[in-house]
RNA sequence: GCGGGCGUGGCGGAAUUGGCAGACGCGCUAGACUUAGGAUCUAGUGUCACCGAUGUGCAGGUUCAAGUCCUGUCGCCCGCACCA
């Protein structure tokens, strides 16, 4: 009988579907597993082969769970609010709910064809109202306790996507989306207090099985320094407050740098002699864009001031004040003091300025390099610090500083709060009113959802406010706090709301009362296995492990943390090895592979490709290999016997393949189980037999990844019930290895040849097979025995002279 | 520059963590079956001159034994990028 795969596979997925067998239980005395992996956008391209990765991972995993008796959660939904929508719908007029419901089903209908065991029962949509309702509620909770607030400042601002972006997405100066240009501007915008977590989202990554690569990511992106805050006297009578985390380097401050637009410059203007040419050169970094900024890098500029200089306090030296644009006003204070002995910035502005550089850390040729070595080197010419180490030296003087009053210890850090508004159309409207006697004031509850008003033009406006900023009758409203009039926020949440707290959503997915049930929240979270991509290790990850933490905070959710483990699958390349892109042409849709080769070889090669952390070029006849594979399994059935117990010839082989597979699924090594399951069929191959009990181990260590042949063939074999709901399959670990083992036999570390031993041999038996055998005695005859050595079931290494 | 990762056949990749390097798949070679095969099956396939030697980017080192550990060096990929 021909393997008609697309008819089985359409077979066993309704089957599936009319059982249920895929729907998590709300019998919450069972033991539970949470399995999730990103749900994706639904783009107007269509499902890429990248998508069945990290689905056909988790799904593997998700279906042994639930052979090991597990309740599993394995759920999938749709992020779908985003920009490309907006910008389909506004190019072709059509409105974006449309346009995201079109795009899901495609999406849903691909997905299926696959056979994953997502629970559909539990689909969401971040652009439902039913949904959006509690992304929204959640930003109130943020509102009401201080935690979102409002803030004029310098946004980054895409000038061809019209959208202010946040610092997450601008790569290199430009705007991660659609590449065009960043520029600065200055806006009222909502932000989240992400800041105010920072300590948390490093030193809570401590005891979570998140991949290594992941926690550095987030610790670096976080960028946690220790230094301290020091006041520096200046001749205006202001001190001027600078952080440094080399506090120990103070005496070799020999000028001082502030950004060019710290609050001074203004406040000094009477005092300034060549305040003109400062304000000046502020407006020349201010029309810089970041990409500029960059590039510009290693030329530094500044302008003295001329009028005000500081009083170094250590020394009660006069230093001159700089202003420069290598001093970012939006970290520290704003300020430095500059230590151009040992910091390389510092020393390049000192070079090109011509100002003094003097050691205070001895070890290197300050003259020649910034001498940055903390680990080596004592104190010199620091007064009461000379002789000590940089340690030392640090904790001291921060001691001295505190004891004076000039400073005191400060823990920093590079994360900004969040950029929480766009203003754009398609996103959830931010469910606040302005009230000129109020102020902000937040909707009630029963008010949500907010839902996005139709309009006639989705277009953001050319001064870069929202498209809703143009429905005056949605606008204006009443203030729910004094009844007076009030207007509506016209921004909207950025795309990374929604995402923020859907792995809750799937606990509990239709509670019209709550974002979902204690008891099921209690019950589901935290997730045991979320996979995802490293793209969003600084984004989503981080963003959804705020927001988890907040509603911890709060009460909600029972664990500060929402994710126990956390991995990252690499890219599928194109055949070249290039990224796979529309432009290039090397686009592999998956219709095609499931249309040519059918569903089970699609998942079955997307898991054998390779390492599944690293990218891995596509190879079309890579696809044919694993084809060829179960056309092989589907022919098992001619050399098929009676018999319900393993036959000694495939015996070991057999509970040698259980562990193996078992082992590599839970170690993500899907390329080496699958590997694993083509040598035992070509063993079986090479007995020509297979009797039934043999076969029904085979289709179920093989089912999670090739599930619809393994059930097909289970059926014709009158196996019971489905394998999807059936049991996973013990080792015995006894059984795993051989009463004998061949082991090789080294001659001086240089194999020479092979013996059999019993597998369970001791030394004197081992070493005394070994010398028996002739090609052995060639190399040992007329030679001193020096050692012997012997791995049991190993080796046997014989060291002569 | 800083942080993370990686260099193994013609290719994708294995190697119980120090113990037979190259599992498994692709490709290739030869043969079989075929009118034919880009189908299938069988055998072979790291390199070099057949015993044998040699071989995991390169150079050293530790060890009875190194792809694996140490030192140095070269190259590649990813992330961040004036964060004081």
């Amino acid at each position: 009988m021909r393997y008609d795969y697309t008819a089985i596979e359409k077979k066993w997925q309704k089957k599936w579907e009319d059982a249920h067998v895929f729907e998590a239980k709300n019998d919450y005395t069972l033991p539970k597993y949470y399995a999730l992996v990103e749900f994706p956008y639904p783009s107007g391209q269509g499902l890429h082969v990248g998508h069945p990765r990290p689905y056909t991972a988790l799904d593997i995993v998700s279906r042994k769970r639930r052979m090991e008796g597990y309740n599993v959660l394995y759920p999938l939904g749709w992020d779908a609010f985003g920009l490309p929508t907006e910008n389909y719908a506004i190019k072709n007029n059509i409105r974006p709910e449309i346009v995201t419901e079109k795009n899901v089903a495609r999406f849903r209908d691909q997905i299926k064809s696959l056979g994953l065991s997502f629970d559909w029962s539990r689909e969401i949509n971040t652009t439902d109202p039913n949904y959006y309702k509690w992304t929204q509620w959640i930003f109130l909770q943020f509102f009401k306790r201080g935690l979102a607030y409002k803030k004029e400042m310098t946004v980054n601002f895409c000038k061809s996507c019209k959208i202010v972006l946040a610092n997450e997405e601008v790569v290199g100066g430009r705007c991660e989306r659609c590449g065009g240009e960043v520029e600065h501007k200055v806006k009222s915008q909502w932000m989240l207090k992400i800041t105010e977590y920072a300590d948390r989202l490093i030193d809570d990554l401590e005891g979570l099985d998140f991949i290594e690569r992941v926690k550095t990511q987030e610790i670096n992106w976080i960028g946690r320094s220790h230094g301290a805050e020091v006041d520096f006297d200046t001749t205006s009578g202001d001190k001027l407050k600078v952080y440094t985390t080399r506090p120990d380097t103070l005496f070799g401050a020999t000028y001082m740098v502030i950004s060019p637009e710290h609050q001074y410059i203004e406040k000094w203007k009477d005092s300034l002699g060549n305040y003109d040419e400062i304000i000046a050169y502020r407006a020349e970094a201010a029309k810089k864009s970041d990409f500029e900024r960059t590039e510009l890098a290693k030329d530094k500029t500044g302008i003295k001031l001329d009028g005000v200089r500081a009083i170094n306090p250590v020394n009660g030296k006069e230093i001159p004040i700089f202003v420069s644009d290598y001093v970012l006003v939006s970290y520290g204070t704003g300020a430095i003091m500059a230590v151009p002995a040992h910091d390389e910035r510092d020393w390049d502005f000192a070079k090109k300025f011509d100002l003094p550089i003097i050691e205070v850390v001895a070890g290197g040729n300050v003259q020649e390099a910034a001498f940055t070595d903390v680990a080596t080197g004592k104190m010199v010419n620091s007064g009461f610090l000379d002789g000590l180490e940089v340690a030392e030296a640090k904790k001291a003087i921060t001691e001295w500083l505190t004891e004076k009053g000039i400073g005191v210890a400060k823990t920093n850090f590079k994360l900004r709060d969040w950029v929480f508004s766009r203003q754009r159309y398609w996103g959830e409207p931010v469910p606040l009113v302005y009230c000129e006697k109020c102020g902000w004031v937040p909707l009630p509850d029963e008010e949500l959802p907010l839902r996005l008003p139709p309009v006639e033009s989705y277009k953001p406006t050319d001064n870069g406010e929202s498209p809703l900023a143009t429905m005056t009758d949605w606008i204006n409203t009443t203030c729910p706090h004094c009844g007076g009039p009030a207007k509506r926020e016209t921004d909207t949440m950025p795309n990374w709301a929604g995402s923020s707290w859907y792995f809750l959503r799937y606990c509990d997915p239709h509670n019209d009362t709550c974002i979902a049930s204690k008891e099921a929240l209690d019950y589901w979270m935290p997730v045991d296995w979320y996979n995802g991509g490293m793209e969003h290790v600084t984004l989503h990850l981080l963003y959804s492990r705020f927001w988890h933490k907040f509603l911890y905070d709060i009460g909600l959710v029972s664990t500060p943390e929402p994710y126990n483990k956390r991995t990252a699958h690499g890219m599928i390349l194109g055949e070249g090895g290039e990224k796979m892109s529309k432009s290039r042409g090397n686009v592999i849709n998956p219709d095609d592979i499931v249309r040519d080769f059918g569903a089970d070889t699609l998942r079955l090669y997307v898991m054998f490709i390779g390492d599944f952390e690293k990218s891995a070029p596509w190879s079309e006849n890579g696809v044919k290999g694993c084809k060829r594979f179960l056309d092989r399994v589907w022919g098992l059935e001619s050399m098929l016997t009676d018999g319900d117990e393993y036959t000694s010839k495939l015996e070991m082989s057999i509970h040698k393949t259980i562990k193996k597979v078992s082992e590599d699924i839970e170690a993500m090594k899907f390329n080496t189980a699958i590997a694993a399951l083509m040598s035992l069929l070509n063993e079986i191959y090479d007995v020509k037999s297979i009797n039934k009990a043999e076969l029904k181990a085979f289709l179920t260590l093989l089912s999670p990844f090739a599930p619809h042949i393994s059930e097909e063939m289970w059926e014709m074999i009158g196996g019971e019930g489905m394998l999807a709901s059936g049991k996973w399959i013990e080792y015995d670990e006894a059984k795993t290895v051989a009463s004998t083992v061949e082991i090789p036999v080294q001659i001086n570390g240089k194999l020479r040849a092979t013996v059999v031993i019993p597998a369970d041999a001791d030394k004197d038996t081992a070493i005394n097979t070994a010398k028996a055998d002739e090609k052995v005695k060639g190399y040992i005859d007329g030679h001193t025995i020096v050692k012997e050595i012997f791995v049991p079931g190993r080796m046997v290494n014989i060291v002569v002279k």
